[in-house]
DNA sequence: TGAGGAACTGCAACTGTTCCACTTTCTGTC
DNA sequence: GACAGAAAGTGGAACAGTTGCAGTTCCTCA
């Protein structure tokens, strides 16, 4: 995270474009809403034209998301750099109860997250985001336990987590609904159903 | 399934259309690639304006898998209409198994399970569509086993099976794939990676 | 100090998508 | 059998996101 030496003016300047861009981009769309507000007036408002705003992000959604940033390597890090004796599942634990279920419940950002709820292209491209990660995260997994890089149960287990932050949208209660989906994904669906895992027959309706 | 009375011209007619359109679509589509067909040519090669081509497809994605149709319906009939006995978790292996290997594995339609793993936009189309699904197999779950509608165990099931396709795409080995994932779900990771979770001090290489 | 490159501009074009007003074709009803 | 009304389709314009291009300004670094 140190930017070591004084970065020089001309990236300074690339700095403030972007973030202009992205402070116009915010502003706009919490005031009027992401689908009526176009990628031409970001600009105006920002000052730059639409080509330049293409150069600091790739798409219109991107403008919200200006800190995709180092997700990644925070995730890797959680895996990697957990205490002796913790298992991936419970380190990635303590890093969803960490550092996402935060993000969603800091009231200074309820705005934000209701902007990001209510559209959804915006939530669509969360999600996205999220997924982007499960090459990575699989991969660090199988090093650590020392399997092969395409494990399908290390791919599957990283999938799952990044479908964390969408299971959690939304409801009341975020930090439990993430202990509930690890305690699945630790003891399996068998263990948190009962020793039955409900068979048909417990049930009256059908079809 | 049944088209009970004979359907009428007009709905012939519309959906010959449809069809022509499709069948356009695809074709263009694996002779140049996706994203060097525009909807423009597709209405062209189906005779027809874009604005037809529109009222019968909601984007340009959709083209291609014009048979979105009863996923639904049949992900729910697996759930409330499996054997005594068997559980929810055996009840969607068995289903993927069964409905959802033979597609991916069907030579005859290599081409275009290569069309749609070449194209980014088709291939994230593709998984969103499942994700479509969660809320319905999620309910249907839950109302199974007589849980809230939102439980949350519930809610992280039905989106973890259906990360499944996406799993298994571009594998080797699909249906073992499935096979090893349901084995996740319905005894978790503790199970699978064995007693001691693969603790950080098994392994040499640490940050 | 000067060369080269990066950031930025303006504009035009392309593409997916929607809107509009209008024609054609079918269907159900008296 | 005629007719009202709905449904399907048309053509074209327009909008919004995105990209390409040629040219300008301004840093950086040797």
């Amino acid at each position: 995270m140190p930017d070591s030496p004084p970065p020089g003016r001309r990236e300074r300047k690339k700095a403030a474009t972007r973030q202009a861009i992205a402070d116009a981009a915010l502003e706009l769309f919490l005031e009027h809403g992401f689908d009526r507000v176009s990628v031409r007036d970001v600009a105006e408002r920002a000052d730059v034209s639409t080509t330049t705003l293409f150069a600091h992000f790739p798409s219109k959604e991107a403008l919200v998301f200006d800190r995709e940033q180092d997700v990644d390597a925070a995730l890797a890090a959680a895996v990697r750099e957990r205490p002796e004796e913790q298992g991936v599942v419970e380190a990635l634990r303590a890093h969803a109860l960490k550092s996402w279920v935060p993000i969603v419940t800091d009231p200074r950002r309820a705005d934000f997250t209701a902007l990001v709820g209510d559209t959804p292209a915006l939530r669509e491209y969360g999600e996205r985001m999220w997924m982007r990660h499960a090459d990575t995260l699989s991969a660090v997994i199988a090093e650590e336990l020392d399997r092969e890089p395409d494990d399908p149960a290390c791919a599957a287990l990283a999938r799952f987590v990044l479908e964390i932050p969408a299971l959690t949208a939304g409801r009341q209660d975020p930090r439990a609904t993430v202990e509930t989906v690890f305690d699945l994904l630790l003891h399996g669906w068998h263990a948190q159903a009962g020793p039955a895992d409900g068979p048909a027959s417990a049930q009256a309706g059908r079809g």
